[in-house]
DNA sequence: CATGAATGAGTATTCATTCAT
DNA sequence: AATGAATGAATACTCATTCAT
C-alpha cells in the first residue's frame, strides 16, 4: 500500500521515480523499461518504488500526469502573447514551444511520447484540450472576424491529436521527407487557409444585397 | 532457419500465421500477444512458426506488410473514380473506404493499427504514401487548376499521418466528443479549404499583370 | 537489540504488539500477516516492533505464550468446581470454556489456533497438559474410585491434542457432518465409557479373590 | 494454460514434480518450499512446471490427492482382513499400516501431512472417511453385536480426525511423553472400550423386562 | 516438415529488517 | 525511545526460442 509522502526527502524520491520513468523510456523504450532500470536510474531500492507507486503501470500514470501538466504549464502563459498574433504567427510560436518542450532534456518527453501515443493507452489529453480551448477563446475575443466558424470542434480534435501525432512522428523519423520547418509551415497554413476560406464563404453567405 | 515457402501447403500456412497474428492482437492486445496464441490460432505447432519466420518480430513485420498492401490494394483501383469528384466528395470516398477497411472482420485492422500506430514502431508507411500520390497526380491531370499548390509535400505529409492517426484514434475512443461524420467531414473541408484558398492567391498573384 | 520492557509504557506496547499480531492473523490469516500489518493495528511505526522483539518469530512465539497462558488461567480455577460433577459433565464443563474462549472476541483464538496449530510449529503444549493433570489429580482425589485407570498418560495426550485439534477444526469447518453439541457429547462419552470400562475391568480383575 | 499431458514423456514429468513436491518439502517445509526448489528435485527447469500445474497451489492439491490416494489404497484392501480381528487388534492393524505408510521413503508423507494438517487447508480427507467407512461397516456385518452404537457420526468423526493428528503430531514430537506403542494401544482401547460399555449399556436397557 | 515438451533468463512485486533522524 | 523511509534478496510466474523425436 503506497504511502503518501509525508516527508521532504519522501517528495524528493517520488520526483527521482518519475525522472527515472522518462530516462528509461528515453534509454530502453516503454516496453523494454523495467522496475530495475527505474530504480537504478533513480538511484534507490527496487522496494523504494512500491512505497510510492502501486505497481509500474501507476509510475507511469504519473509520468503521464508530468507530461501533460508541462504541457499545459506551457500553454497557459501562452494565451496573451498569441492573441496579438495573426493566426500563422500564432501556431508557429505555439508549435515553436510543443518542440522545444519535446526536445528538451535530450528528447526527454518526445521519447515518451512516441511510445505513450499509441492510441491503445486511454490518454487522458482533456487538460490539453482544455488549455488550447482556453487560448482560441482568447483568441477569439481579440479576433472577433473568426468567430463564428463551422465545424470548430472536429477542426479541434483533428489539429490537436493529428497536429500533435504528425509533430511527434516527424521529430522521431530520420528520413522524412519533408523538413520541420515545412511541417509547422504546413500545419500553421492548413489552419490559416481554412478559417480564411471559411470566413470568406461566411462573408460572402452574408453579403447577398 | 526459416525456408522459403515454396510449396503451395507453405503458403498457405504462412497465410494462417500471419491470419492468427491479426486475430491474437484482436483478442489480446499486442503485448498480450504470445506466439503460443498464435499458433494456437493457427491450428500448428509453436515449433512451425519458426520455420516460416526468424522470429516474433518478424511476424509482425510480415503483419504489416499485409496491412500496408491492403490498404495500396484499396486505394490503387480508387484513382479513376476518384479524379473525376471534387475534393470533399474525394476524401470522403477515399475514408469511407478506410474506414470500410478498418471496421472489416470485426475491426481485425483498426485493433492493429491502434498498438502498431505508435510511433516506436518504424512502420514503412511509403508504400501507402505512394499510392495516394498516384491517386493525387491523377487527379491533378483531371484537373489541372490544382495544379500549382504550394506546400504539397508537406499537406500529403501531414494528411498521411494526421489523418489516419486521428481516425484510428476516433474509431478506438468510446467518449469522443465529435462523431465519426464530423471527423470525416473535417478532414476533407480542411483539405478543401486549403486548396481554395491556395487557389485564390496563386491567381492573384499571377493576375495583377 | 530488543530490551526488556522496564517502563510501565513499553509494558503496554508489547501488550499492544501482541494484541495486534492475534487481530492481524484473525484478519489475515498467519502467512498474511505482515509486520506492517501488526504495527499498524497495534499503533506504532514498524521499527518499535523491533525495539521489542528480535524478529517476527518472537511475536508469535510472544502470541503463543500467551494464548496458553490463558487456556492455563481458564483451567486452573475449574479444578474445584469440577472434581464435584460426573465425567460426562466434567467434560462438558471443561469443553464448554474452552469454547467460549476460542470465541471470545470474533473468535481471536480459534483464527490463531487454526493456524498455529499445524503440527510444524513446536507449540509447547506443557503448560495446558500440566493444568489439566491437576485437574484430573484434583479429580481422583473426589472420586478415588476411578484412581487406578491404566494408559492413564497416553489418555491425557490423546484427550489433549487430539480433543484439541478436532473441536478448532470442528470450529472452522463449515460444512461438518456433526453439531459442536453432537462433538462434545463424544469426547465426554469416549472419556466416560473408557473409564467405566476400566473400572469394571479393574473390578473384575480384583474381586475374583 | 497447463497442458493436458499426452505424451508418455510428460506423464513421467508430472510425476516427477508431485515427487519432488514432496521432497521438498520433507526438506524445507511447506512454508520454505519454493517452486524453483521443486523444479530443481525434479531435474527440470522452472517453466516445465507451469505447463502442468497452473501455479504452486495446484502442485500442492496434487500432491494431497497423491497422499489421499494412498491412504485409501492401502485402506480399501484391509477390510476383508479386519472384519475378522477383535477391534483392539483391528485398530492396531490400521493404525500399523497408517505408521508404515507416513514412514515410508524417509517419512515422506509424515512430513507433508505435518505441514498440512494445518486446519487452514482445505483438506478433503472424505475419500478417507468413506474408506473408513467402508471397513466399518464390513466389520459390523461380520459382528454385528456392534450393530447398533450411538453417537456412531461423531465417534468416527472424532476418531478420524483427532486420532490422525494425533499420530502425526506423535510421529513428529522427540520429546513426547509416551511410546508410539502406547499412543497406538490407547487409541485401540479408547475404541475398544467405547463400544464394549455401549453395548452394556444398550443390553441393559433392553434387557430388563 | 512438424511438433510440443523443455527451457531459463527475465519480470513485477513483497516484506522482514535496518538505521538515520 | 520511536519512527518510517529505504532496502534488496527472494519469489512466483511468463514466454520467446530451441531441439529431440
Amino acid at each position: 500500500m503506497p504511502r503518501v509522502p509525508q516527508q521532504e526527502r519522501a517528495k524528493v524520491t517520488v520526483n527521482a521515480i518519475v525522472e527515472a520513468g522518462f530516462i528509461s523510456v528515453q534509454r530502453h523504450g516503454m516496453s523494454g523499461t523495467t522496475t530495475t532500470h527505474i530504480a537504478d536510474i533513480a538511484g534507490i531500492g527496487v522496494g523504494s518504488l512500491y512505497e510510492y507507486f502501486k505497481n509500474k503501470e501507476m509510475i507511469y500514470e504519473a509520468m503521464h500526469a508530468r507530461f501533460v501538466d508541462d504541457l499545459v504549464t506551457m500553454l497557459q502563459p501562452m494565451s496573451a502573447v498569441i492573441a496579438h498574433l495573426d493566426i500563422v504567427a500564432a501556431i508557429h510560436a505555439i508549435l515553436g514551444e510543443l518542440h522545444e518542450l519535446l526536445q528538451r532534456q535530450d528528447q526527454r518527453y518526445l521519447r515518451y511520447a512516441r511510445s505513450a501515443l499509441n492510441v491503445d493507452l486511454k490518454i487522458a489529453m482533456d487538460p490539453v484540450t482544455r488549455a488550447l480551448s482556453e487560448i482560441i477563446i482568447q483568441y477569439l475575443l481579440h479576433n472577433p472576424q473568426y468567430a463564428q466558424l463551422r465545424r470548430f470542434a472536429a477542426m479541434s480534435y483533428i489539429f490537436i491529436h493529428g497536429g500533435m501525432f504528425t509533430m511527434v512522428r516527424h521529430l522521431s523519423d530520420p528520413n522524412s521527407p519533408i523538413s520541420f520547418d515545412e511541417l509547422v509551415d504546413g500545419l500553421a497554413h492548413m489552419v490559416n487557409h481554412y478559417v480564411l476560406m471559411e470566413q470568406q464563404l461566411l462573408t460572402a453567405n452574408n453579403a447577398p444585397a
